[in-house]
DNA sequence: AGCACGCCGACT
DNA sequence: GTCGGCGTGCTC
């Protein structure tokens, strides 16, 4: 017998299905992962078997070991991974590796024994590590667990050295053992309980002899907590190092309590559920479509408070009892508590959070629960698209229009795309939420491509908020240069007097936005990208938010040695002019420097409910998903920005945010009002949004996106490519375009509007000391184009030129 | 991307 | 001799 396996150790370049013998007693079958020996090393590695057929073949290597007793993806998983691959330009490993949930993934534990070449005993190495580890190795009976044998090196790069060493001359033999990684159990668990930077700024200044210190907080860095048993198996601490550690303050021991499956509250419902008409309308129409046998895809359009979320529930709970499945997504799970509560009032034990903040063990259980179909209604972000359910019935993707949906890391798959292919070729209806929808899917949805359903107007009949464009050019001739205008200023002070909230927006973190030498006019910069660092007051010091560098604010300037001075404006300086302001008001913050382990989202929104404080101050993550009934007033104080981004969407990205803001005045009985700050208030995607008319910004920007060929009327391809060496980089692109302007040339692509622009430096042209550059390409993507960009990708990595070079793709993103 | 193989200069 | 650096080509 001979499998096809996708292989884990194959990379985009060299991905295909790998073709390995099966030995007579092993039951192996589609879905299963299998230990295998690739490369010319012979490496153990993991992959997952594509199919089986008769035959054999005397040049083949043969399958180590089965890992799983039953397949974990169905025949159509296998598919819909295919699927991810293709139009993602990712390894069918990595499109694979995204649909399963982490806790099934294998710890390799190695074994190393001596073989039967002795001829190390005469000579003299002068490798002192290798002795060390042939003298363990001979103490141990000639074999023994790689733990054991690490702690005979200090040095993990000189461990790894003296074995590879030692595999070469074939003086010893590694296997691997593969264990679950879920547990079953408590575990005591360490959290990284400094910043990053300290933390990873106090392992660098460790001497030598500390390297497991380092190596525990980097290893914590990259993961922000785990339990002590792995950090202690991966870097060889002991516990007494994380109790040295808890006691010098970085990281935090406690014991994760016993709950796998964590109990949702649920909220206070009244049952039945009653539907307004129109959201009657809605659900009955969508009711049908969910009975045909191939029910396609629906945009449920409604404005923020016209009550989608009903129609969902109603929706599930027929898909119910039609005996499906039913798949929720929300673009941030920490930001929708309230309807959690709502799925587990009306679901209860049938539901299933699936997210990527999930500890493993938890993770895995749900992951089984849906495959079984004990769970019957998922509710999850992005990678919950990939639920395991075998009978899915409903997929619905809630504010279809977030960013968050698309994945930013490999796989690049946008959950909507994913959510379309199942929805197709499993039978499921694919339902999109939005008040903003996205202006692709509303144009397939005027287009008839899918049904629209619209719920018009608030649930209750509410007002929308009145709202204000605030020029601020205006304020500065008035000689105001605060980020508060005057009139919102009094807004402020008379939403507080009438005991009410407001809610003041900025979308920017951090103190001040940069540090400027007076005399000279220098910004200091981050060494490792092309960024200009800003200012913290929570931990003085200035940081780099692409790469995290950080350092301590210099006095003077560090070019001319003048006086520096912060500009710009961050959420913590509009926090000192309101208490400048209003010393008797009491403010809120809430953005990145606020919100952490500590002090988590839900419960600055609690203590800012609770308390009735009279102003919350934040960033973007207090526009989404709350409901809170007694803020009266919402200010945007910097609403132009984001509008004079280079992308085709910035329109709609600035629309869409607005709109999302404002839309959070008045959801109580008192009528809403709502201020935007901008520096153009004659822009007319400011005077949309104001008016909350999505249905004017829709036409406007189609009409724009048709004249300009912008999405949906042709794909954006951007072409991403990095790497330290500048020339390099540049030339790798230069090179590519060549190729592929070359190649659209010829009438088999019929690419009639083709465009490649570029080579050009990418928005911030080096992050981490990686020079980025970027192609776009503007054409109508066919199955040619997409498989003659895979082709090229390849042929890119495999080019010797392009060594130190690397190069992504992105199709109608967001950046 | 890894990783081994092979060729070459340098050190014991 | 033997070690290690680096260029080259392959991965069932």
């Amino acid at each position: 017998m001979i499998a096809k396996i996708a292989v884990s150790a194959a990379n985009f370049a060299i991905d295909k299905p790998y073709s390995y013998l099966v030995p007579e007693h092993m039951a192996v079958q589609p879905g299963v992962r299998v230990s295998i020996p690739f490369g010319r090393g012979n490496r153990t590695c993991e992959g997952i078997v594509l199919s089986v057929e008769e035959g054999t073949d005397p040049a083949l290597k043969w399958v180590q070991q089965v890992l799983d007793s039953e397949p974990l993806l169905s025949d159509t998983m296998l598919r819909l991974a295919a699927f991810v691959r293709n139009r993602s330009y990712c390894s069918m490993y990595d499109a694979i590796k995204a649909m399963l949930p982490a806790g099934l993934w294998f710890r390799v534990t190695e074994h190393y024994a001596l073989t039967q070449d002795r001829s190390w005993q005469e000579k003299k190495l002068r490798q002192k590590e290798a002795v060390a580890l042939l003298q363990v190795l001979s103490d141990c009976g000639g074999a023994c667990d790689g733990p054991v044998l690490r702690q005979a090196v200090a040095e993990e790069d000189d461990f790894e050295k003296a074995i590879s060493y030692l595999l070469s001359k074939k003086w010893i033999t590694a296997q691997r053992d593969y264990a679950r990684k879920a547990s079953d159990q408590t575990e005591k668990i360490a959290t990284l309980a400094a910043s990053q930077e300290e933390a990873l700024e106090y392992a660098a200044n460790r001497p030598k002899s500390a390297a497991v210190q380092r190596s525990v907080l980097q290893t914590l860095c990259g993961v922000g907590s785990a339990s002590v048993k792995e950090l202690c198996y991966y870097t060889g601490a002991k516990p007494a190092t994380l109790r040295r550690l808890e006691e010098l303050g970085y990281v935090r021991l406690w014991d994760r309590p016993f709950l796998r499956c964590r109990q949702i509250k649920p909220a206070q419902v009244e049952k039945p559920l009653v539907l307004s008409p129109h959201q009657q309308q809605a659900y009955e129409g969508l009711l049908q479509q969910l009975s045909l046998p191939d029910p396609g895809t629906a945009l449920l359009y409604g404005v923020t408070g016209s009550g989608k979320t009903s129609v969902y529930i109603k929706l599930i709970q027929s898909c119910l009892d039609m005996g499906k499945q039913a798949v929720l997504l929300v673009p941030e799970i920490s930001l929708t508590p309230q309807l959690l509560g709502l799925m587990a009032a009306w679901f209860g034990q049938q539901v299933a959070v699936l997210h990527s903040s999930l500890p493993t063990g938890e993770r895995y259980d749900q992951w089984k629960r849906i495959r079984s179909m004990e769970a019957r209604v998922v509710v999850g972000t992005r990678s919950a698209v990939f639920a395991p359910c075998p009978n899915l019935g409903l997929l619905i993707l809630d504010e279809e229009q977030e960013h968050s949906y698309k994945s930013d890391n490999t796989p690049r798959y946008h959950a909507r795309e994913v959510a379309m292919w199942r929805g197709l070729k499993e039978h499921a209806l694919v339902l999109l939420g939005s008040a903003t929808p996205c202006v692709e899917t509303m144009y397939h949805a005027k287009n008839g491509d899918y049904r629209l359903y619209t719920l018009p107007g608030r649930f209750g009949g509410r007002a929308l908020p009145q709202v204000a464009l605030i020029d601020m050019k205006e304020e500065l001739r008035q000689g105001n240069d605060l980020a508060l205008s005057q009139p919102l200023q009094e807004a402020i002070g008379q939403t507080a007097a009438a005991g009410k909230q407001s809610v003041l927006f900025l979308n920017r973190r951090g103190n001040s936005r940069a540090l400027t030498c007076v005399d000279c006019g220098e910004a200091p910069e981050c060494p490792r990208c092309s960024a200009r660092l800003t200012y913290h007051s929570a931990n003085e010091r200035l940081m780099c938010h692409y790469c995290g560098y950080s350092q301590p604010v210099p006095r003077v300037c560090p070019t001319c040695g003048g006086p520096v001075k912060r500009i710009g404006t961050g959420t913590q300086k509009v926090q000192q002019e309101l208490q400048m302001l209003f010393p008797d008001l009491t403010v809120d913050r809430m953005d990145a420097d606020t919100v952490n382990a500590a002090n988590s989202h839900e419960q600055i929104l609690e203590h800012f409910q609770k308390e009735n404080v009279s102003v919350l101050l934040g960033t973007q993550m207090v526009t989404k998903g709350l409901n809170l009934p007694n803020v009266t007033l919402v200010g945007v104080l910097d609403g132009d920005l984001g509008l004079y981004s280079d992308s085709f969407r910035a329109h709609e990205t600035t629309f869409n945010m607005l709109t999302q803001v404002v839309g959070r005045a008045g959801r109580g009985s008192t009528p809403g009002q709502a201020m935007i700050q901008t520096l153009v208030p004659e822009h007319p995607v400011l005077k949309l949004a104001a008016r909350q008319d999505y249905e004017g910004f829709y036409r406007q920007e189609i009409d724009m996106r048709r004249t300009l060929g912008y999405p949906p009327f042709a794909d954006m391809i951007t072409l991403t490519f990095t790497g330290q060496d500048e020339a390099r980089v540049l030339r790798g692109s230069a090179k590519f375009r060549e190729s592929l302007a070359r190649l659209l040339a010829d009438p088999q692509y019929d690419a009639p509007e083709r465009t490649v622009l570029g080579p050009a430096p990418c928005p911030v042209p080096k992050i981490n000391y990686n020079f980025r550059y970027r192609l776009t390409v503007r054409c109508h993507l066919n199955p040619q184009i997409r498989s003659l960009l895979g082709h090229l990708l390849r042929q890119f990595s495999q080019d010797r030129e392009n060594r130190g070079v690397s190069a992504f793709i992105d199709i109608n993103g967001f950046d």
